[in-house]
DNA sequence: GTTGATGCAAAACCTTTGCACCGAG
DNA sequence: CTCGGTGCAAAGGTTTTGCATCAAC
């Protein structure tokens, strides 16, 4: 897992330390990807070792997102969710309102937009914090035949 | 104003009541372009009526949510907004994750995405709910100055 | 007069914080 | 051995809920 030494050098580059709840939360999210509230990062660290507390995931979490190593977004019910950043190719989500299920899409499909709005705006869009709101292939399906 | 109108009828349809409080939390929506927390538009209502509880206002914004006349959206700090859909022209947001700041930006910018996102997806994009993340104009030359 | 909406207070959440103790370096 | 990290408990902030009362229809 190469983001276990990455995680180690910013540590030792900052006189910060490496332990065993650091290393699980990041494991976990390392298997969780579509990303996690915090709490269901606890539910599977607590599986591996049921004494750690949730405010340590959370400081875990807020950790490792300084240092880059993971993003927040806000998923649906209004949950804060944490992904892994390295991972991963970068990526964004598309969210059903409906559902709440999440997708992943390319950022490439992105570039056009971020292209546009750096000319329009001069804004430097962060594709991989996007989470786009709508409708899902499913959803839809539903929504037609029940009408139908 | 259109929209009270609209509640209205929305709300006759289904038997339900047009209030002196929904009136306000929609007439203050009116006014707040850019959208409020419920604390916020609690406060402006509160200068036209002071006794108006915040769950009261929690409850139109929901109400409201369901009668598609209002879009919620997490801002900047995580904090839930509110927003009127009928007065403005649709728009999504662009919002700085350094300085926290909105702007607002024209629903065409995303058709091409959207088109793509159904294409490849089948996924309907409802952009007048998106909150674009990136860094502003103001913050991006800040950065490149103080890194000069 | 009915019954849906309100205000109030309390509960339910989620996240952060203070502090004594523990353990990584 | 030192000082950063942890667990625990408690506080903070936001949103929701239960209930008696009020007022729109």
């Amino acid at each position: 897992m190469c983001c276990e030494d990455r995680l180690a050098a910013e540590l030792r580059q900052r006189n910060m330390r490496m332990t065993p709840q650091r290393e699980m939360v990041l494991r976990v999210l390392h298997d969780l990807p579509a990303g996690a509230t915090a709490e269901e990062i606890l539910q599977q660290v607590a599986s591996l070792s049921p004494a750690v507390d949730l405010s340590t995931v959370y400081r875990s979490l807020d950790l490792f997102e300084s240092l880059d190593l993971v993003s927040s977004y806000n998923g649906p019910n209004n949950e804060r969710r944490y992904e892994l950043l390295t991972i991963h190719q970068p990526h964004a989500h598309l969210q059903c309102q409906r559902c709440g299920k999440l997708q992943t899409i390319d950022l490439q499909t992105l570039d056009t937009v971020a292209a546009e709005l750096l000319g329009s705006h001069r804004f430097i869009l962060r594709s991989e914090h996007l989470v786009l709101p709508g409708i899902c292939h499913t959803c839809s399906e539903q929504q037609s035949a029940a009408s139908a």
